[in-house]
DNA sequence: CGCGGTGTTGAAGGCATTCAATTGTTGTGG
DNA sequence: CCACAACAATTGAATGCCTTCAACACCGCG
């Protein structure tokens, strides 16, 4: 039976993880952990480097300790889509089914906390807690897909970039790294993750025009740019306004 | 009647059933049939109908029994994209959050096997295996969502409409309805569940766009229109490399 | 210094949209 | 049965947004 519960229990791996409690390892008890911890194992990857393919099982399933990781579709002719981004604590892997149709290349460089495949199925079938997790993960995901098939789909050029800077302002803010505040006014600002290509790929843009309405958001004094991928935003809610969401009615 | 002993004490209804063995409740027994038939009853709607909304928690969960629902997104001016198509045996309803962010409206008429919220989330959390099996289908239609991701953000006109065009043939084919087979050779054909309208909003496209590319792939002799409903493909694989699946290599 | 990778900017062209008009379809009432 | 309205779908012409093609700027690195 369980043992009282007892911090000393809890690996110093996972002790000192920074995403543990975020990760979905925060559902696991202690002894839950520790049989999760026994199997696991951290590895690295540099940007540009495949996680994970389309044309094979994947053998593991892993949770994300730094980086950013693209998940990506293409077309024959090479035409490429990125169809969701994962972020530090994020889980990678599809349950229950090892095949995953996309592929998952890391972004940035990228540090990964591996379960083994058959392992981590079995930890999965006697923790039913873990699965629920994973499941309600899965349905965060879906709900952002959504909003992103909205954008694709009915967004301008300027809203699609204007939205993406607004959605990684917020989690910058949400996480409290908007680090860079040389003014009295918290400004936010953020890290771009991405290349100009890998953002126009998320986008449905080319990098051309990705650029050019970068662009205009720094002469519209919206944004501003530190060097090429640390942006500052200087009006939030024109940001905002750009971006779609909010449209001042004048009716 | 090809079942065993224990029949008897399914419901009649689900008895009758025409999706029951492929709907959620197809991971049931008996009694967990029984429950689950306690608390649930039929209701329809009209195309047009809006069976839940963004603004206020539904109250229900449910199985589609006949029809199309279409889940839609929309921007405050006006523009609107649909996110997701439900057919019949289609689950309804975001699991363990009432909350869904989008709105279900009929896009035909519709019947629905409806289970009372909480009544619903109690048999979940008794039935581990139902909530696996909702977990299944909730990565299949993330799967379905990429890959709307990539057509939205990466193929033309012509190659959404044929692709979508594509999907319900797919669909008519395994479902086995391809019930208008004039000719002596097979050709598959489907009646389209949505209006012009629906299609270009599934599409991120506008009605005249659709229509232009319907007629471009009649004039293909790609498809044939008996109706503006009932399409008959006339050369799938011309249909397949119209959508940018197949593309001939001619290097 | 030259080189590759990355990002910006400019000019021309194309594809989808917008605006507008017509045709086809459905249902209702005279 | 037909006229008519309301809606759905098609077709045409013109505009515009994004792409394409091309050149250049920037930066780190050998």
């Amino acid at each position: 039976m369980a043992d009282t519960a007892n911090t000393a229990l809890i690996p110093t791996q996972c002790a000192q993880c920074a995403v543990r409690s975020r990760a979905i390892c925060g559902a696991l008890n202690e002894d839950e952990i520790v049989s999760l911890n026994q199997i696991a194992h951290k590895r690295s990857y540099e940007a540009g480097e495949v996680i994970m393919s389309d044309e094979e099982p994947h053998q593991f399933y892993a949770n994300i300790l730094s980086g950013v990781i693209k998940l990506t579709k293409g077309l024959s002719d090479g035409r490429q889509q990125i169809v969701g981004l994962r972020f530090a604590p994020d889980f990678l892997g599809r349950a229950f089914g090892p095949q995953i149709p996309f592929f998952a290349e890391a972004a940035t460089d990228v540090e990964i906390c591996m379960f083994p495949r058959d392992g981590f199925e079995k930890i999965l079938k006697k923790y039913p807690e873990l699965e629920h997790r994973l499941f309600e993960r899965t349905l965060d995901e879906l709900d952002a897909a959504r909003d992103w098939m909205l954008l694709l789909g009915r967004k301008t050029a300027r809203e699609k970039v204007a939205s993406f800077l607004l959605t990684l302002a917020e989690r910058a803010q949400d996480v409290g790294c908007h680090h860079y505040d040389f003014d009295a006014d918290k400004k936010v600002s953020f890290e771009l993750p991405l290349t100009r290509a890998d953002m126009a790929d998320f986008l449905g843009l080319t990098i051309e025009t990705v650029s050019r309405q970068i662009t205009h958001l720094k002469t519209s004094s919206i944004i501003r740019l530190v060097d090429n991928r640390l942006f500052v935003v200087e009006d939030l809610e024109g940001l905002d306004v750009a971006a779609g969401n909010e449209r001042l009615n004048f009716d």
